[in-house]
Formats: C-alpha cells, structure tokens, sequence
DNA sequence: ACGATTTCTTAAACTAGATTAAGTTTTTTG
DNA sequence: CAAAAAACTTAATCTAGTTTAAGAAATCGT
C-alpha cells in the first residue's frame, strides 16, 4: 500500500530509504467498505487522507437537508476538509468512501512532524497544494461561465471513465445541479 | 517595498539575510496605476504577483462579453493563472489593478531557482498553497449552500472594509450574481 | 434469486436570478 | 470645474434550473 505513496513523492522528490522508514512510521493506512465514513460533521478532521485505490467524496448536508458533494479524490490524490484539519476545529463536512477504497492516513498529530523529520516533504506538498489550487481556478472558471448542460458534457468529455465509477446524483451535486436536471439534460441527447 | 514581503515570509519561516539578499535579486517590483494590467488574456501569464499595498483582481470574459471576477488579492496575498504561470500556456484570464497597487514579482524564469537557491521557502509556499486551497473549499461551500442575499450578506459581514475598496459589479461576479441583483438585494434592506 | 433499498426518470408547477433597457448618480479626467 | 465616462438603480419581462411527486429501473444484501 506505501509503494502506491511512494511512487507518487518519487515523480516530485527523492527520499532516501531511512526518509522513507521515518514517513512510514509517521503514517497509517486503512480500507474503507463503499459507503463507509472516514470523517463525520460535527467531529474534528483527524487526517489528511491519500488515495491509493478507490475514491472518496467530501460533502456536506445543505439547510434543506440536501448532500452537497464539493470534491472527490481519486487515485494518487491527497483529500481533507482542511478548515477542520489545520485548526482542529469542528467541521460541516463528510469524508466517505464513494467505491471500496485504500488510503494512507496523516494524522494531524504527526502533520508538523514529518516537515520536521523531513523538510524535503515540503516541496512533495508545495507542489500537491499547488495542483490543487489550481484546479480549483479551473473549476471557479467553469462554475462561472458554462450552463449545466454545458459543464456536464464538459466533465463527461474530459473525465469519461470517472463519471461511470459514481452515482449520477453525486455528479450532479459536483457540478452544481440536481439530479432530476441531469435527468433532463442526458434525455436530450 | 520588499521589507513588506519578508515581514510577510517571516511569519512562517525564518530567512538568513544571505537567503534575502539572494532572493531579493530573483525578484522585481513595480507599482500599477488602477485599472492598469498586469496580464492580460491570450498572453502567457509570466508572474506569480505578491501585493504589497492596493488590490489585484483576476477575470475573464465571457462567452457573452461579460467579465467574471473570479479572484481577489489584497495585502499579503499571492495571486495568478496558475495554469498559465505553470505551463507557461496562453491565459484566458486578466489580472488587473482594482486599486493603485504595489506588487512584488516572481517571474516564471526565476520560480524554480528561488526554490533551488532557498529551500526553505518550499515551506513557504506550501503554506500559501495550503490556505489557497483552503479558502476555495470555503468559498465553495458558499457557493453550493447560499443564495445570492446570503452570500452578499455573509462577505460584507465578514468583509465589511473591503466590500468599500471594490466597485459593486467586481464584487457581484466575484459571488456569483449580476450587479444588477446587487442592486436589488441591496435595496430589500 | 428475490425483496429491500438505492438510484434514476419524467413531467408539471414554480422561482431565484438573468436580461434588457432606460434613467440617475458618482467618479474621473483634462 | 465641467464634460465624459464609469458605476449604480429600477422595473418589466424572461428563463435556466429547482421543486415536488410518483413511478421505473438498477443494485444490494442475504
């Protein structure tokens, strides 16, 4: 399960293998089932989860009572609801397995200690909080210029072996519509 | 102007002034008129940009002609087309001055050197790029759960100082809504 | 394999916010 | 400081997407 990890910090840094000894004892890994929880509004998020295989959701219950899925993590991607994870504060939001999935686990406990015992790791996560902020400005950028007609077709287009792993309704959440409009708009076609 | 940068820097990490003064001669700085651009659509976005005193926005254009302000950067912020500055590809967006404003720097020339020459600014910059991050999980939040009332309400509770920086329309786009309902949700009060 | 649960579909009624257009106020600039 | 430009307001009309509700299809658990 850690080679998965490591193969990921290798494309963007060299670790030693005494590096690698000390990651390794600084993190846990786990299985979670399909449907099952890693995180729970309400609680304080624990961990920053890595995913080795699966995918997982963040979301979270709307004032109407209506789930609201704002991010997946698929393969090699890094997910947390970070307001809750940095301060360690209570938090809105969900973390559930979408598909039975494989993740390496940081525990906020060990989040400063392995910059500490490995400054080089800055540069892995320099590099990963920049992909993710960038792929957010795309996501704003579509968000704020495309129909959701327009943003389906897109997504389906660039992301097409993904959509077949989730629940329409959590596609539709993502993008920023309801389910029964998705309904709608793949009729039209 | 770079005193501002380095006070900035040193809330998150300590430089030697041999790593400042190496730094510094990677570094430009420049003050823009309002209104002025820093970079505009179809060029290659070729800075990352620190504000030291004034306000930087990021849009585009869209489909209809109209700018979509997706971003702000006030004092102390770092902003870009990250995908742009990255991949050094033609940007589809604007970054210009909101206010007269003072900026300091990092062309793309020189981004990967200051991380060679002064490793310890990865730590940095994972630090921005991780309150990047977390500030679009927020913000995306909002934009799934609030109305438009909602979300003018919220910022200009949260916000009240810059709401007064920033033309009406600026901040109606950035929240996803037309000036003209600004307009309209402003007068219910 | 089959009943239970989850997910998806359809369609009619509805609404938050967009659009259009014209007028007013504020700010900028020579 | 006056004219021009930029920003804001108002109101009527419109529409993309929501809501509600009920049924159909797919998937899951045992």
């Amino acid at each position: 399960m850690y080679p998965a990890l490591f193969a990921h910090i290798n494309k963007f840094i060299d670790l030693s293998t005494n590096e690698q000894e000390i990651l390794v004892s600084l993190l846990k890994s786990s299985t979670y089932k399909k449907k099952a929880f890693l995180h729970e509004a309400g609680a304080t998020c624990r961990a920053n989860y890595f995913v080795v295989k699966g995918c997982l959701r963040l979301y979270f219950i709307d004032i109407k009572g209506v789930e609201q899925t704002t991010q997946f993590a698929i393969e090699n991607w890094w997910i947390s609801d970070l307001t809750s994870f940095l301060f360690q504060q209570a938090s809105d939001f969900y973390i559930q397995a979408a598909e039975a999935t494989e993740v390496i686990i940081i525990e906020h406990r060990h989040y400063d200690e392995i910059f500490e015992k490995i400054p080089r790791l800055e540069k892995y996560f320099r590099l990963i909080f920049q992909k993710l902020h960038q792929a957010s400005q795309i996501r704003i950028k579509y968000l704020y210029s495309q129909t959701a007609e327009e943003r389906y077709t897109n997504f389906s287009t660039s992301f097409p072996a993904f959509v077949q792993r989730i629940p329409q309704y959590m596609l539709a959440s993502y993008l920023g519509f309801t389910p029964e409009f998705l309904s709608k708009i793949r009729a039209r076609k």
